[in-house]
DNA sequence: TATTGTTATACTCTATAACTATA
DNA sequence: TATAGTTATAGAGTATAACAATA
């Protein structure tokens, strides 16, 4: 009976393709790409390393800097040196990027409008779901 | 006691994130751009207007004129007129095309794999909070 | 006049290869 | 010699606007 798992794949598909839809939206109503976005999102109070955030995006370290190149022509982010290694630039995000990235958040309403609809219990049991989907590794 | 949905959003996102890589790379193998390989999974024995895959794939014509191209330019789809409109050309998988598509289904083991670690009854479990989720329109 | 699909164009994403500066 | 990031380049995804053919 593979009816179930093939129902659930397909349950798995439409999700996944209205999360990805509902990002690119998000992004676009803040003026962004997905992948701009993507990387504000990964940014945090302190600057960080390209090469660190290459290696979370896993693409390309040129594509980080493209990426990083349009957010700073924006002023979104900044280039500052590393005061160890001068061979490093890190990334700080802006005030006005951090304006930008709430805005994304806030335009991203999927999650909790779709997730708002199920109760405290149900929210608890897909979890424990997804925490055993995605394993230890997570 | 919001940290409950917090940790939801974050395991959503993950798994969106690993299941997009993984589709990336299936397409891949099978020598595909992932949009290439979502168009093929959105034909069927019998051929599609163009329009039509527009509409379900969300994209502009102007898009999907450039997919069914570049599928075309190398033997995986065929356009074939209408018969009662002239104006609508037709998409249709060729048997290469279908044999592409089936690599990318075996080489997609994402969701088998990651799926495959659930219970029969958690599956039953995970179906039942995605169609709440994904809402009657789905 | 409205619709289907194409063409021209432009911008972004992404990777590879060659390069610069620093370690 | 190895590493961090950039530049040059190329192919693909995507949209907008102008267009051709057909209804």
């Amino acid at each position: 009976m593979t009816e179930l798992a093939d129902t659930l794949a397909r349950q798995v598909w439409d999700f996944v393709f209205a999360y990805d839809a509902a990002y690119d939206r998000a992004a676009q109503v803040a003026g962004l790409s997905a992948a701009q976005a993507c990387l504000l999102e990964h940014l945090s109070e302190e600057s960080r390393p390209m090469g660190e955030l290459a290696l979370e995006l896993r693409c390309d370290a040129s594509n980080v800097t493209q990426l990083v190149s349009r957010l700073e022509a924006r002023g979104l982010v900044a280039r500052v040196p590393d005061p160890d290694d001068r061979r490093i630039k890190r990334v700080l995000i802006t005030s006005a990027g951090a304006d930008v990235r709430r805005a994304v958040r806030v335009a991203f309403e999927f999650p909790s409008e779709r997730l708002g609809s199920l109760t405290d219990q149900e929210r608890r049991q897909l979890s424990g779901l997804l925490a055993k989907v995605l394993g230890p590794a997570s």
